[in-house]
DNA sequence: AGCACGCCGACT
DNA sequence: GTCGGCGTGCTC
């Protein structure tokens, strides 16, 4: 018997079938989805392989498996899943199948076993900044030793369980760590699962008033059906959408069946998880998230592997759960970007959940007061089945949206960047003792910096753009790769000392209002403050419980939480949405707007909303403020198709990058020219740009070209796609991605 | 990705 | 002479 084996490696010349023999001994237990170790080429360890097919013969002289784990790992239909996966985005096979492994795999040949998770917990003992010093300053230079530490930062605490999943070398410089004193290794007993020890009170479900349960009789059938289609439940917050939810996944767990639900990562919060905790029992339900260390999401996916587990709530990546017999899958707040995942695969956890609904013929509900307007495209055109909820369950009042023309402020003399208006709004609201939320989606101090002179901004050494200043650190910064500089006082090309710092972010936000509130307390909350693990619950804790008067913050302060007391939101800047290089940019500035807005008023208090701008005329900022989706989508869908936007053309970004321009340059030439002529013998109906620099044509000094194609998605194109990576081969130190729709166009 | 082979310049 | 830098090519 042969073996097809895809080797763990994200090179792209391994990325095919390597030929194995298998060993009479395991040619019983092998299956597709297992994992071995097969000798390769000349190295002298053993490399990690997956099985993805089994055959008889061999064209080629095959070597023999060497050893097979015991767990199975994965399975054909998962092997299945990853290849759709990585055709559809243009990813390694590994690559896909890397996203479905038990979290923590060890890639080496030692075997993986994790013994019993203890208490015991491994504590970081000095400041991270002081250790990553130390450590070079003793040019302790090993890769493995910069990893773990780096793991230690990330998770301030580890357990011992933790440790298991390192490997003996690993573990090893771990106790030299601990005998050097970096860290300590305590026995304590410490919970970090809040929900573990807590008992929750069991909740009972709730009528459903009439559209509610019009809506849920509809899914209910599709789940006893087990008919696979989609649902769009079209509602504001507050239209009960999560109790819909809930008896869904009720109806699944009567006929035998288990429920995934995604929802965003920013909306997963305890108060969230709880309410399901509540009213399924803890024991039944397994949550995943981006704060769990490897350990607990070891813990948590062995618990769902072995079936234990009959809901998965969890963010994009928890489509992934290894979990059978799925009878409803939920996405809450499908329009939102944090479903597309940023890193390869680029997969998008929507559709994923589409492949994941057909193959256990399960419906699908997707959930928003905002849907995509490919979501509600589709509605229209019946391949998705529309639930609307329009009353809000708890009546109360859309809050009062104005918009603020600050060309006419400029004009007045008002060179701030809080308006008169919204200045004696806050005054007003700080007199009521009513807390305001300000919002700016900026952060930093400043966003370039000008020579007043010359006209020179201070643009990045490794990127093409420019560095945004920070105040607290007085230092400027490129927000793409990182990189730091000292702040700029002398121009360095014209040497003139008439250095200004134009644009504002968040940091300046807060220093003007606490300018010109002097008795106010403030809080701010952007990726530069919420950095440490928990602490954006912490800062919107701190805000709810200490009574804090002005939250100012980016758009993390947008999603999920209710905050009864705020009364004011302001917008300090709607467009700078708006104008970004993107078919989305007014849907995205319609959803955030709107967003915003709900934070306003949720309560018995009357909801004040106040958006700036210099765009008032823009029909994305003028619908927010009637808060009207479909009056947007509207007049929204003539602009895409006029456009030729989704969702009636997709958009594919072919990307090229390299340090050595020139090479860039050529093989987008190359493609293009191949691509070219593949659509006029062919025929295809599509739209080809030639190459051109992306908007942001250098990132960490790669140079950055692009070509762009319109025309209607499908396998043919897939295909064409392909084709023209695998048939225009080129240096390996080009970088070639192919997207389709990309949600970052830059 | 690794790892070896091979070609060429630098250095005892 | 030979050590080592890295460009090239192959891995069932």
């Amino acid at each position: 018997m042969i073996a097809e084996i895809i080797l763990n490696s994200n090179a792209k010349d391994l990325d095919r079938t390597f030929d194995y023999k298998v060993p009479k001994d395991m040619e019983k237990q092998i299956k597709i989805g297992n994992r071995v170790f097969v000798p390769f080429g000349r190295r002298k360890v053993l490399e990690e392989g997956f099985v993805v097919g089994l055959k008889e013969t061999s064209t080629f002289e095959t070597k023999e498996i060497a050893s097979m784990s015991d767990n199975p790992f994965l399975n054909g239909k998962r092997i299945k899943l990853a290849k759709w996966i990585s055709k559809r985005y243009f990813c390694n096979l590994s690559d896909s199948m890397k996203l479905m492994l038990p979290p923590g795999t060890k890639t080496n040949k030692v075997e993986n076993r994790i013994k019993e998770k203890t208490n015991n917990f491994v504590y970081l003992k000095k400041e991270e900044d002081e250790i990553e010093w130390e450590i070079e300053n003793e040019k302790i230079k090993s890769e493995k030793q910069i990893r773990i530490l780096r793991f230690l930062m990330e998770n301030d605490a580890i357990t011992t369980g933790d440790l298991e999943i390192f490997t003996d070398t690993s573990r090893a410089i771990i106790k030299t760590l601990e005998k050097n004193g970096y860290i300590e290794i305590v026995e304590k007993q410490v919970e970090r699962n809040p929900f573990l020890y807590k008992e929750v009170e069991k909740t009972e479900k709730l009528k459903l008033n009439d559209e509610q349960e019009k809506a849920y009789e509809k899914i209910e059938q599709a789940i006893e059906k087990q008919k696979n289609s989609q649902f769009l439940l079209f509602g504001v917050t507050g239209s009960g959408k999560t109790e819909i939810y809930m008896q869904a996944i009720e109806k699944a767990i009567s006929k035998g069946k288990t429920s995934i639900m995604l929802v965003p990562e920013i909306s997963l919060t305890p108060q969230m998880v709880e309410r399901f905790m509540s009213r399924f029992g803890k024991e039944k339900i397994a949550v995943l998230h981006s704060k769990l260390s490897i350990g607990e999401r070891y813990d948590a996916w062995q618990k769902i592997a072995s079936g234990k587990i009959n809901i998965v709530i969890g963010a994009r990546s928890a489509i992934f759960a290894p979990i059978q017999n799925i009878g409803v899958i939920i996405i809450d707040e499908e329009h939102d970007s944090s479903y597309q995942s940023e890193m390869t695969p680029k997969y998008h956890a929507k559709e994923v959940a589409q492949i994941l609904a057909k193959e256990n013929l399960c419906p699908l509900i997707l959930g928003s007061a905002t849907p995509e307007i490919g979501t509600f495209y589709k509605t229209n055109k019946g391949e998705i089945e529309l639930l609307e909820l329009k009353k809000r369950a708890n009546n109360s009042s859309l809050p009062a949206v104005e918009i603020i023309d600050l060309r006419e402020e400029l004009q007045n003399g008002n060179r701030s960047m809080l308006s008169v208006k919204l200045q004696e709004a806050i005054k007003e609201n700080l007199e009521k003792k009513q807390q305001t939320i300000l919002f700016l989606n900026r952060r930093g101090y400043s966003t370039f910096v000008m020579c007043r002179d010359c006209g020179y901004t201070v643009k990045c050494k490794n990127c093409n753009i420019t560095m945004t200043y920070h105040l607290k650190q007085d230092k400027l910064k490129c927000h793409y790769c990182g990189y730091e500089e000292k702040k700029v006082t002398v121009c360095p090309a014209c040497k003139s000392t008439n250095i200004r710092y134009f644009g504002t972010g968040t940091q300046k936000l807060e220093q003007e209002v606490q300018k010109l509130f002097p008795n106010a307390t403030t809080i701010r909350m952007d990726v530069d403050t919420v950095s440490k693990k928990n602490s954006h619950e912490e800062i919107l804790n701190r805000f709810k419980e200490e009574n804090i008067d002005i939250l100012i913050g980016t758009q993390m302060v947008v999603k999920g939480h209710h905050f009864p007391k705020v009364t004011l939101v302001g917008v300090i800047a709607a467009d700078s949405s708006l104008n970004i290089e993107d078919f989305r940019a007014n849907e995205r500035t319609f959803q955030i707007l709107t967003q915003v807005a709900g934070r306003a008023g949720r309560e018995k208090l009357q909801g004040k909303v106040l958006i700036q701008t210099y765009n008032p005329d823009s029909l994305a900022i003028e619908q927010a403020k009637q808060q009207d989706y479909k009056e947007f989508y509207e007049s929204e869908i003539p602009i895409r198709k006029q456009l030729k936007y989704p969702p009636f053309c997709d958009i594919i970004v072919i990307g090229f990058s390299s340090e050595k321009e020139q090479e860039v340059i050529k093989q987008a030439k190359k493609v293009y020219e191949y691509l070219k002529n593949r659509i006029i013998t062919e025929k295809i109906g599509i739209l080809l740009y030639s190459p051109v620099p992306a908007p942001i044509d250098k990132i960490k000094n790669k140079y950055r070209w692009r070509m762009i194609i319109k025309c209607i998605y499908n396998e043919q194109i897939n295909t064409l796609l392909h084709q023209a990576i695998e048939q225009n081969e080129c240096k390996k130190s080009i970088s070639q991605t192919i997207e389709i729709n990309p949600s970052n166009m830059m």
